[in-house]
DNA sequence: TTTCATGTTCAGCA
DNA sequence: GTGCTGAACATGAA
C-alpha cells in the first residue's frame, strides 16, 4: 500500500470518516502493532476523545485529538486504516480497532511493519523521528539544497526520510526515469538541471497518483510505474528494463536512456 | 523450496 | 563523522 501517494488518501478518508468523532472505545487486537505505548495507554489517551483534525508528514499519519495529544501511524509496507458504518467485521490482520458512536476505525497491517502510537506535538514527533520536508510541500530550493552535494547514490538520497520525507521505492525509481538519471549516480554530480527535473517530477508523479487514487494502470503511457517488471519494454524507447541493487532495494530503470555517469 | 515485496532500524565494518 | 552491507521484523505471493 503505503508511499506518499497512499498515506495520503487514507489521510483524506480519515478527514471525511474520523474527523468530528468521539472515540468511544479501543481494542488492541495484536500489541506488536504499539510504537513504544501498551495496550493500556493508549485505551486510556484515545476513550473519550474526539478527532478534531487529520494530518500528513511524509508517510506518517497524525489524527489530533481534542485533548491536544495525538495518535500517531505508520502504514509500513501493508498497513491500512478502514472505516465501516455499522459494526466493524473483523478481517485477518486487524490490529487495533477503534469504535466510534456508530462505525468505527481499523488499522490493519498484515506484516507489522507499521506501527501505531500516542504523541503530544505533532511537529515534536516529526524532530523525534528525523523526518525532513514533506515531499509535496519542500520548494525547489530547498530540495536543491538538502539532495545536492551528497556523495551518495541518488537512489539513496531519495529515499532518505531525514532528506525529504514520502518517496519511497516505487517513486524514486519513478523520477529518475522521468529525469533520465541512473539511480547509482552520485547526488553530487547531479547538476541545478537535474535536481530541478527530480523537484518537478517528484511533485508531478505524487500529485497524479493522489488525482487517481494510485491507479498506476490510469497513468499516461510514459510512466515507468504501469509495468516495472525486469524486461518489459522502456516507455520511451523500448529496451528491456532491468533491476539493480542499491541501497537493499531494487531499482528499476532503463539501460539505455538512464546511463550511468 | 526459495525468493521477493510500496518500510524502518540497527549492528558491524572500512 | 561518512557510507555501505546485511540482517531483522512478519507474512503472503509467485
Amino acid at each position: 500500500m503505503p508511499e506518499l501517494p497512499e498515506v495520503e488518501m487514507v489521510c483524506r478518508r480519515i478527514a471525511i470518516n474520523g474527523v468530528g468523532r468521539t472515540i468511544l472505545r479501543a481494542e488492541v487486537r495484536d500489541e506488536r502493532a504499539l510504537d513504544g505505548i501498551t495496550a493500556a495507554q493508549l485505551r486510556s489517551g484515545l476513550i473519550g476523545r474526539q478527532v478534531t483534525e487529520a494530518r500528513r508528514h511524509g508517510k506518517r499519519l497524525f489524527l489530533i485529538l481534542d485533548d491536544g495529544n495525538t495518535l500517531t501511524m505508520h502504514l509500513g509496507m501493508t498497513g491500512d486504516v478502514l472505516f465501516s458504518d455499522g459494526p466493524v467485521k473483523s478481517g485477518g490482520h486487524d490490529r487495533v480497532v477503534v469504535r466510534f458512536s456508530s462505525g468505527g476505525m481499523v488499522f490493519r497491517d498484515q506484516r507489522l511493519f507499521g506501527a501505531i502510537g500516542l504523541c503530544g506535538d505533532v511537529q515534536e514527533n516529526i524532530a523525534c523521528k528525523g523526518l525532513g520536508p514533506d515531499a509535496l510541500v519542500i520548494t525547489s530550493k530547498e530540495f536543491s539544497e538538502r539532495i545536492g552535494g551528497r556523495n551518495r547514490p541518488i537512489k539513496t538520497v531519495l529515499l532518505d526520510q531525514s532528506i525529504t520525507a514520502g518517496v519511497g521505492n516505487l517513486y524514486a525509481d519513478e523520477m529518475l526515469f522521468q529525469c533520465k538519471v541512473h539511480p547509482m549516480t552520485s547526488a553530487r554530480e547531479l547538476g541545478p538541471r537535474h535536481l530541478l527535473c527530480l523537484h518537478r517530477a517528484m511533485r508531478e508523479i505524487l500529485n497524479l497518483s493522489i488525482e487517481l487514487g494510485s491507479d498506476f494502470e490510469r497513468l499516461p503511457g510514459r510512466y515507468l510505474l504501469r509495468d516495472r517488471s525486469i524486461g518489459a519494454p522502456c516507455p520511451r524507447d523500448g529496451t528491456g528494463l532491468r533491476a539493480e541493487r542499491v541501497n537493499g532495494r531494487t531499482a528499476i530503470f532503463c539501460p539505455a536512456c538512464q546511463r550511468r555517469r
